[in-house]
DNA sequence: CATGAATGAGCATTCATTCAT
DNA sequence: TATGAATGAATGCTCATTCAT
């Protein structure tokens, strides 16, 4: 009658503070993975358990329910790296050329080439399912973003660099070829392969000989 | 006695060619609405059928399963409208700007104000797991998009319009814009409300200006 | 990838209303032999499912829920056969003793040698972690059943028959006997056998000489 | 340099009998609330070991599974008083009216008004699912309990007190309205109030003026 | 042809039990 | 000795798919 019947554990306990938290981080970036392979309604938790190397019991001593997971794993990433680039460009002296020349080479490096770009992507897919996470985003990635494009264009109409004022009012232009080879990379990449670079590149240039009135 | 039972009329078996194809239509156009909102795992069939106005089973009459359905709604939008548009550029004897231009006109009234633009999104969102749908996304939409601004841009070069090649070597810059339209207004419209048109229409200006080497 | 696999189900549809009441007694049914036995916690709904005759999910046709289940479950039974006796007993022109006689002759009959005996035990046993059981027994069956007796009583102190008051403050005393015997017979009967029904007739000779006074 | 740090005092082992038998009693004590509040199936072993103030894994020193718990908090209860009760009426040499009105007091004071009203509430609820619970129970309470009352009775047929011999054969007459109360105080006293001491005092008064042959 | 009742594999979540610390 | 993190079997509930009507 009793429907408790007997186990077999394996435990491997994480008593300190430090392992709690590098099973959290293995959790987490099980998740991802799995997440970000195929979407928040199909994945399994199963799945996630394995990966991070747990049980499938010891998911709900870190988080609370899928849903939790899942806005853990968005809430754990991103952030920092936009610190430092934040803080690099605003207290420098740099002029638009050279702001945009190196915010394509952080891009590149930080976001294209890393799990960011997963990360952003995966963003993208569930944000309508997940308001929260829509919000948050746009804040803490989107906004902040575009106000430090815009402050840079501010300053370069300022000192004279910019012509007209096109990148202040649509500081979303500058990005826009950047989220263009987010979604290339994650869909198109294999089929047809794009040069993201010298596309960037070549992006700025126009960008720049327009708003500056060089000849080309 | 006489028997008043008249016969219910069962909803009448629609057996015309006729008939079948506006059900499928109703079908696809019912998939599309809750694959859209949902995405396609947490899409229940159930949901389809009782917006299609049919009964469950009477999916598996026009579709294999709901993966085959999920395809057959993709294959059956989109084309047609490009059709028109890539007759009439590749056709005309438009300047570059003025194609820009139009095709721009084109996009807002037939994509960006439409359910097409729902479809993108989707199709954006779920490409991942269905890498037939990317690529035939790729080839029957992608491409052809590009392909058509390789061309006029190539004619810009060629007639002197154009004094570079940025927009030969990467159409993808002139679609950008547009995507990241796609997809402000799918996430952030609500929260953060953009003036697409402006910002197409801005960009519009940039590109000519720096690719035909005029002053600002 | 995508994680709907193949099923081989065998369904037997019930389309007409009647059909599907059976197969609604049917799920009932079960539930009230699995409950009984193993109380509500322990209750497995594989269990309900099998013993009914129906896959798992067909539970999910009828009610939406364990609880609901259970609760639906409870108000299916009891009330009609209380309605009979209740008339009988206040149409008729019987003495008091008389009258408990029958009601003793009905509550062994009707109840202790049937499933209710185990409705009203399993009741008792869920009704704390069911409030809203509890108060639906109270008003449906307890309250009922003793209003019914104190009406009795009270005729009987009218007409003379009864010379004390006892039976009509508290009526319980007429039922204490029959409750405890539901208790023996689900707990103690086969441990113990009780001879339920001479006890019960040696109560009414109890309480009746008790209360008309006769000598022994 | 000083290290002032102070070792930590381990929640102390409690190695001696006396601080064992302590935390045996803590653990019973919290397991029957939980067990008498939620039934046995639905409760769990965490709420027992924090109601408890020991560690989850502790509980497992003490007993030896969840079952084994729920056994030895039964058996850890009764017998004690009733060995009071039992001895000084076995020995007195009341009359049976005395007897009984003596006994009433006892359980109102001693069962009724105390946890041990939970307890048997608790014992029936779960007899069914634990024979050897049932078995207990009838062995140490309930057959105890009847002798003793019969004891009484045959005293009183033996000394003409009583003229009947309805009590000698069926004791469970006398405490059924003692196993209703406990029924009702568990599930009804909120919804509708009873009197059980005026109930059972008039139990009393009718079962000695019936068995005795007064007149009321 | 059309229906929707029935099915059961699948999944999120819980909890008795173990064992490294 | 005591702890509580870890485990995974168990369970309530869902939903794609089938098929009797």
């Amino acid at each position: 009658m009793m429907s408790e019947t007997k186990r077999q554990p394996k435990p491997r306990p994480a008593r300190s503070e430090e392992e709690r938290r590098e099973k959290m981080q293995a959790i987490l970036a099980a998740a991802f993975e799995v997440f970000s392979a195929k979407g928040y309604a199909a994945t399994r938790l199963d799945d996630v358990a394995r990966r991070a190397g747990v049980g499938k019991g010891t998911l709900y001593l870190y988080v609370s329910s899928k849903q939790d997971l899942f806005e853990a794993m968005i809430r754990n990433s991103f952030a920092s790296p936009f610190d430092l680039i934040e803080a690099a460009v605003q207290t420098s002296n740099l002029s638009v050329e050279e702001t945009l020349r190196l915010l394509i080479r952080w891009f590149i490096r930080e976001v294209l080439s890393t799990s960011r770009r997963e990360m952003i992507w995966l963003i993208f897919r569930e944000a309508r399912q997940f308001p929260e996470i829509a919000r948050f985003h746009h804040r803490e990635v989107v906004s902040r973003g575009l106000r430090l494009l815009r402050q840079c264009a501010e300053r370069g109409v300022a000192s004279g660099e910019l012509r007209t004022d096109e990148l202040v009012r649509f500081p979303q232009l500058v990005v826009a070829p950047a989220v263009l080879s987010i979604i290339w990379m994650s869909l198109f990449q294999e089929i047809d392969p794009l040069n993201v670079e010298a596309m960037l590149d070549a992006q700025i240039d126009l960008l720049l000989r327009a708003s500056k009135g060089n000849a080309p």
